[in-house]
Formats: C-alpha cells, structure tokens, sequence
DNA sequence: TGTACATCAGTGAACGCGCGTTCACTGATGTAC
DNA sequence: TGTACATCAGTGAACGCGCGTTCACTGATGTAC
C-alpha cells in the first residue's frame, strides 16, 4: 500500500527501485550494523552512481528513518497476524523469537543501543504502542499463571498509570504481563543476539522458552 | 595498578594523559554514541594535535577496545565489592542499576548492539566470566524463593551444560537465578535505557525492582 | 498517428569535510659519565 | 656539578579515502494535441 499509488509503469518502476535501495540497505546493515550504512556504497553496488539514489530518498537519515518504520511495521504485522489467528502470548512468544532470529540487525534496529540524538517520528511512536497494544490483547486470554504472583506494589502502580493503554482496556493483571512477556523475552533474546551466551555452553533457546513457559503456564 | 608501573615522572605523566584520553572518549560516547568516537575530534577537544594521540594509543580500535575492557572492568569490580560486603542478589541488584544509570552508554558498550565483525580479545571474555561467577556466588546465599517454581526441563539442560560455572559448583536452582537474574534485569534494564517506556507513562525503577523483589523474595 | 513538449531517471564533475594514519622534524626532559 | 647523549612528547604537513550532498546536464520515457 503506496502512500499515493497512482500504479503507472513509471511508478511502479520507482516503487520496486525503491525496494531494491532497501534491500541493499539490509544486506550493508547486516553486514557492518546500522553505522556502517552508506548512500554511495549502495549506489555502488547497484551499478549505479552515487547521486542517483536521490531521485529515490531525500538522503541518508530519511532511508534509515524509513527502514526502521519498516522494521516496527514488520514486527507489529508479524505479532497481529499471529495474534488474529487466535495464538495467545505463547505462540506471540514463537513468532517474536522466529522474527528476531530472522534479521537480528533488525531486531537491534528497533530495541537496540539508541542514537543519543535520534528521535523517532510520531508514526513510529504509534506502529509501537501498537504492538503493545496486540500483546495486551493476547495477555488477556488464558488464565494468570499459578506462579506470577501478585506483586501489589506494582500492581498499585499500574493502576495509576495507564494512560498508554488508551484503546486496549486490559486489568493489572494483564498488564503485568504483558510488561514481563516483554522486557523477560526481550532480556533473553537480545543477550543472544549479541552472543553474550557464547562459551557458556547453554543453549539460550531453553532459557527463551522456559521463560516463556513460565509467563503462560 | 598499572601493567608495568615503573612509577618515574614520565610514566606518571603518561599515565595521567592516557586516562585524560579516555575521558575525553567517554564524554564523546556520551553525546554521540560508540561510532561516534573519532581520535582528531578528542586531540582537538584536548588542545593538541591529532596524531600526538598515538604515543598513547595504537590506533582508534586499541582505545575503544580498552574502553571496552574498563566498562567490563568497571561493572565486575561493582558486582565483586558489592557481593564481598555481604550483599544477596537484591543488593546486587541496586547495584548494578545504580551502576547502569551512571553512563548508559557504557552499559551499551558491553550489552548494547554488537558489531557484526567485532570480536573481544580472550582478556575481556574472561572478566565478562568473573561477573557472572560474582552473580553465582550470590545466587546461593538465601533460599530459593517459593515462587520460581521448578522447570524440569530447564533443569535438565543446565545440568548437562555447566562447563562455563567452572570454579564457581553451584546447584542447578542457584544456577538458574543467576541467568534470570542476568536475563530479565538486563531485560528491563536495556529498554529503559533506551527510552522504551517513554510515552507510557510508568516508571521502569518500578519494574525493575518488582523483577528483582520477584528474584530474591 | 505523428509531432511538440514536459517529465523524470541517471550521470559525472565538483565541493567540503572529517576521518585514520605516516612521516620527518623540533624541543624539552631525563640519564650516564 | 656539569656536560654529552638518549629518550620521548608533540607538531605540522601530507596522503588517501569515503562520506553526504549540489548542480548542470543528457537521454529516455511518457503525455497532450
């Protein structure tokens, strides 16, 4: 879905070109990370020269910009489309992992070291809160787990605060454990995706999924 | 404690520029994150040319090495006083948030997105090991807490891969409360850092220590 | 259907910049007799 | 204590590089009459 898609030959030519910037844009962040992205070295590869990707993006930062919309945008699709399909935050917990695992350069893109200066753009704000918004929803199905117990000062405060939760009306509970489906697979997968397991003779994938167990038991 | 501390007034003088050196590194990391870092920008902030930096360091990867290497450092020698004064897990805890807030940056240096091609000498792996022996040495103080239950299947895989805990014997259940509570601090930790809960109006502190009270309770 | 014009993709040269790093050199500080 | 020498800190010029970005221009593609 273009934001103006007229579907003439010369704009769908402009759209696929586009996809192909990205693309090598994808290959170069996996291969040196975010920093090591360069407008000339995709030109390069394209066969193309340096200026020409203007024609295409207004510059570095509005393709970087863009591809961490893409980024939040392919997580947020991934974790609706599962949770529509009646998965509850155990198969949310699958398919985070399998999307992670998938491009982890991606993955930091979005939850990764932050830039001091950089500040996302509102709508990337909101493909955010609509991810918690669906893990809110899947939290709400299925019983609290017999061993998450209550913990009333935090509870307490999540009473107070929620205005975030606008839109996805969920109890304490729920919310609670959303929250820790969260930061708990979050902790896990991103040490894992630093390699910050490796010599440790552990596969990170048990620890992933007992606590995942553990959140929807 | 220098490595070969003659201790005349040039290795003093020495010694006194290379820390003025990183000083200045850090503060750049500060305000412009790991790529950021750039020899000629700190000689300038320092008032001395650019290549004067390199009677102190071998090149731009040696200092953001050793960099490294002090976070590392820096982080054990926090865990290791923190756990000798008799601290549990909970005071391990406060400390190490104490200890990440103080410069998120450096937290990100060690548990921030790697890059792709970086790999740490054998000197750093080895102090990242000492951390997590202070962590299971801790974790055996105090009694399992009633509400981490028992996951069998976890507790087969820890059995079977220990070789890392080597020096540090520590039953399975004090094994496990190490690595979750490596995994889901770090888990809270690293999204506050990053500005995750920004807009959400809730305070990570709570979270992060309802996680921690979750720990050692 | 053919012609005149507008639109647009892509090029090549150029600008200015900052980077890491080398090199030959100066001047000050320390050491040995 | 003074002199001769070695060590070392720091400079300035230079190299080569790649970066993002601008600009004037060419040639192809589409549009309007």
């Amino acid at each position: 879905m273009a934001i103006a898609g007229k579907d003439t030959p010369r704009e769908r030519y402009r759209a696929q070109l586009r996809a192909e910037i990205k693309q090598h844009a994808w290959e170069q962040i996996a291969a040196a990370g975010a920093p090591g992205l360069s407008l000339n070295a995709i030109a390069k590869q394209m066969g193309m020269s340096g200026p020409a990707l203007y024609r295409y993006f207004a510059g570095r930062d509005e393709l970087i910009t863009e591809l961490i919309r893409d980024a939040y945008r392919s997580l947020a699709d991934t974790i609706r489309a599962t949770a529509d399909s009646g998965a509850d935050l155990a198969g949310l917990g699958h398919a985070l992992r399998a999307w992670a695992l998938d491009d982890p350069q991606r993955y930091f893109l979005i939850y990764g070291t932050p830039v001091p200066g950089y500040h996302a753009p509102d709508d990337i704000t909101t493909i955010a809160s609509e991810i918690m918004g669906a893990l809110l929803d899947a939290a709400q199905l299925g019983d609290t787990p017999a061993d998450t117990p209550d913990d009333s000062r935090l509870a307490a405060h999540l009473a107070e605060h929620r205005e975030w939760a606008a839109g996805h009306p969920a109890p304490p509970s729920a919310v609670r454990r959303a929250l820790l489906f969260w930061t708990r697979l979050h902790g896990v997968l991103s040490l894992e995706l630093a390699g910050q397991f490796t010599g440790m003779g552990l596969d990170p994938a048990e620890l992933y999924f007992s606590e995942l167990r553990h959140l929807t038991r």
